[in-house]
DNA sequence: AATGAATGAGGTTTCATTCAT
DNA sequence: GATGAATGAAACCTCATTCAT
């Protein structure tokens, strides 16, 4: 079996038993069980459970600042802008979900370098709504209030609730026509 | 009422540790040391660990409702309503900041046990502002901007960059003359 | 139990197992099966195995260092302190034979702390003979054959060989008289 | 009798190794990849690690075995014969210097199997001083002082402390002519 | 002959919990 | 109520060795 092989099922495995059991209730045998592997197998791509657990997290922060990157660089009206990055961004974390549970609610807990990884892609999107908004005189509060409602309707209707995406982006559409006005 | 003086030292230094060192990475033994009492004394007052987790949490949720509570009763207007009620949760906050973090940063992680705590508390809140909002067509929507901006200001500001809680109001009035318009 | 009984089964229980099994082989989970505690107890009084090992060590070192003292200010002549000496000395040895084992076999092999430990008491023995003989104009050489010869006498007689110690001081004796003359 | 390039490059590799880490603590994956080999590769040459060691060992022993053979036939006085063995012992063993660490520091330590080789050799160099002084009636004194005076300053001088040869020699010469009188 | 991914037994260590005093 | 030594299950991780290619 190839490396590259084995590792994804690795990450796969990895995915799906932190995903129904947090990070912290995790061991490192469930993953390997459900990736079918020797424990030692796990040691040869991955220096401990954190690690495994950094390169998850990698893996979806790349994937976010990819979309931010996109936006940024369209050119659109602030509204539709702001809408469609929200779609993108929603229709991402939909599809990866599970790893997004892991992100939002344990990411922050398990020590000081997810916290960082957290805070600074919260930063990347801020800095994107602040220049965004670079025209409007309160630009650092419009993008407290829409990273602050976008991050509730990702966290209780998206992750919690199982909303679908459409019932998301279009709550979240409604509420950008009372934020920035019609 | 009254806790014995045992309890009250265990209960100040789950607090102390649990802030300091998260959930997961406290040990029972290093409360019953910050505590200075022995090792078997922590379970004469708590069945387990966790047991120690949940009072504290309880001993803060209970406050937050009693605030609630006042405010749903308090005849004011809707924008005094959601500020002053916003001064004096972000003040129970600040006052109690150490464990709001415990609260806001690990809860959900613990177990779901936790995760129905903090939902609780948060439907709570949402319940409240559609009340406060009963008139308007998009209650709701109002809900979720304003809870998602409050948490927001709460995270980000108030616990994580330590910002004074004068200037978090300061900050969550001008988002609120923004949302609900002058 | 109290506390030190539990510490001297374990000691008496490492100081066997070490010296059956040597330092590589054997295993935590061999000496507290020895001692017949539990796995964590041995965590209570050691940090690791090695502590455990240095613990020991250290028991005997610090004897040794007695008898030096004790020699050192002892008014005897240089043969009678010399062979005097050797004699408690390799009863001392001969009494902790097992551990003399470890320590003469196994210790430089541990780590560097261990080889430290080793050369240390080495260098103080020497300085003792060195004193001896301050009126030889040789006297590091003669330090150098007589612990050459002492340490030889050790390892096989004694500790390979299992010769009583009253004929390994015998041929310590007779040597003594080659090398000082008689 | 000549050895593949691949055995040459792995016993090269496992000397260095064995030399900087010991043998406990050298991993067969350290030997291969100093060796440039992969992990496989090692067990077509060797059984185990500890058969790489063997293997090692017997190659410095057997040239010292050839030294004792080469000095047993000489007709020398019995002071040159002395001096000049050791000489090239020092020599042969200064040449080889970190496989003579692993002979005398840990050869003992590993198992019976090497403790045997190590007693073997050193009941040769016995029996070649006890030959020697075949004349003595003290045969056996002489042959152990001076097998462990030379021991000592093999492993402290030459080993340890780094002494050029030169400088052991003229120490052991010194101890000679002190031990078996001018 | 050479590879190197995979194995898995077995090691060290942690720590929530118990219980005799 | 208080103690704290003892427990032991269960976690993480290592690494000599195998074997299909």
């Amino acid at each position: 079996m190839s490396q590259s092989d084995t590792k994804v099922k690795l990450i796969d495995a990895a995915v799906k038993v932190f995903s129904e059991k947090g990070y912290f209730n995790t061991r490192v045998s469930d993953i390997v069980k459900e990736a079918g592997v020797a424990q030692g197998t796990f040691y040869i791509y991955f220096k401990s459970k954190e690690d495994a657990f950094l390169f998850i997290v990698n893996m979806v922060t790349s994937q976010m600042e990819d979309i931010i990157e996109k936006y940024r660089r369209l050119d659109l009206s602030q509204k539709d802008k702001i809408i469609r990055f929200a779609e993108e961004s929603y229709n991402l974390i939909s599809d990866y979900r599970e790893i997004a549970k892991i992100l939002f609610f344990q990411l922050m807990c398990v020590d000081e370098k997810f916290k960082e990884i957290y805070v600074e892609t919260n930063n990347k999107i801020k800095t994107f709504y602040i220049e965004t908004f670079k025209n409007k005189k309160n630009a650092e509060i419009f993008a407290d209030i829409i990273l602050g409602f976008g991050k509730r309707l990702l966290e209780f209707d998206l992750l919690m609730d199982d909303k679908p995406v459409k019932h998301v982006i279009d709550k979240f559409t409604s509420g950008i026509q009372i934020i920035l006005g019609d």
